[in-house]
DNA sequence: CCAAAAGTGTTCTTTATACACCCATGT
DNA sequence: ACATGGGTGTATAAAGAACACTTTTGG
């Protein structure tokens, strides 16, 4: 029996993937990234993108190789969420998968949906399709990640666009959290922090009184962080 | 050029492993439990305890296969650090390895050093030897993930006897939170949780008034989680 | 002039912090 | 009797929560 298959080892290898959570903010909803499975297994379901890690790349390379390769999204914030093993977890065999999740403003970027004839489309988190293999497994624990994060860290203005209101930023917190927030108290808290910066610029065309521009003081949070502050919300 | 390797795929496979930093707290001090080398490459080097995942496990059970290997330790907390995957993290080729952290009370465990001519042995956090691949940026992150979690989960209690005085407990919340805190307000914040059930057991044979011995009330924590309780100190 | 969201302070309650003396036990 | 760590309460400061009216703008 001749055997084509050209890498071989000693012991069995299980094959190794990167998936990626991509949340996109979209003035009142959060939203996910899916990509329409092309081939079986799982044909015609939906599933976050991702792929074969390489042997020339870490995982997280490869999570930005795949993201960009089936989104064409680039330069956005990507973090290890966590290493999905069971044994059963793709009926094509054994497949371990480190999971990343991304935050993108959607205002910023559009993904170039269908560049290898598979179909991406946004879905709200709250209206997502049967997914392709376990994840729904690797959703529920994105979102159980960033709505633990969103507190302690600035991940926020990730999902938003640079120039941002008030109110776009309660809401992001609002659905992230999955709980109402006090107007005057949100604003209160965030002033106090002195990151925002206030800009000489309004919202245009809306039918009421025109809120005003913010956008994240970055390098001040990074000195800040030298220095031991903690971010809290 | 014949070939005696078994496993045959189309594409690469990076091998896959777990290795697993193992806490220990012994009254005073954080320990980890290390393992040194009997073979290239790092050989006398110090690891953490780990090795190949196998085709019919999940990476958590064989990190936990490989800790009672070992080690000689098994039911104890356990839990996944993060991925690590750098191409070149180990000189025999592609290995990416699945990080866990586990947590153990030194009074109830003693690890069966030696098991397979390997010596195991416990090493302050503060006086750590050099150690292989890139198991010093693991125990980083581990030390790290410990930090931020001890406060906002009752993890400490892994770390303890069942039975256990105050003073233990808090200075082992001063140790990994490498903070002193104050005595008074530690046990008045832990006593309102209303979490740790006094016993009537008191410290035998010290030198000075005996400290009374608490236990964690696991159940009723699980209890109040469900109806939205958050463990916070 | 009406609808819709923006902007803004104060009071009250809860939580965090700082701090010192007496007690029990073994040597 | 003394050295050692155990146990306890109060006062002050800071932070969090609750809450309503006026402003601006487009239709």
């Amino acid at each position: 029996m001749e055997n084509k298959q050209k890498y071989c080892y000693d012991y069995p290898r299980p094959a190794l993937t990167t998936d990626c959570v991509i949340f996109g903010f979209d003035e009142t909803d959060l939203k996910v990234l899916l990509i329409e499975r092309g081939i079986e297994p799982f044909k015609g379901k939906w599933a976050f993108p991702g792929g074969f890690v390489q042997m020339d790349e870490n995982t997280e390379d490869g999570a930005k190789r795949e993201l960009f390769e089936e989104t064409g999204l680039k330069d956005i914030f990507i973090e290890q969420l966590y290493t999905f093993s069971d044994v059963d977890r793709d009926p094509r065999g054994r497949v371990v998968t480190v999971a990343y999740y991304a935050l993108v403003s959607l205002n910023k970027f559009a993904p170039t949906a269908g560049d290898d004839a598979n179909k991406a489309a946004w879905f709200s988190v709250r209206d997502i399709p049967t997914l392709a293999f376990d994840h729904e497994k690797i959703l529920r624990m994105a979102l159980y990640r960033i709505k633990g994060k969103i507190r302690y860290q600035p991940i926020g203005f990730e999902l938003l666009p640079e120039k941002f209101t008030f109110t776009e930023l309660q809401h992001l917190y609002e659905v992230v959290l999955e709980t109402p927030l006090d107007r005057r108290n949100f604003r209160k808290k965030f002033l106090n922090m002195d990151l925002l910066i206030e800009l000489d610029e309004k919202q245009q065309g809306v039918a009421h009184k025109a809120a005003n521009y913010y956008k994240f003081d970055k390098m001040k949070y990074e000195q800040l962080v030298l220095k031991g502050f903690n971010f809290e919300i």
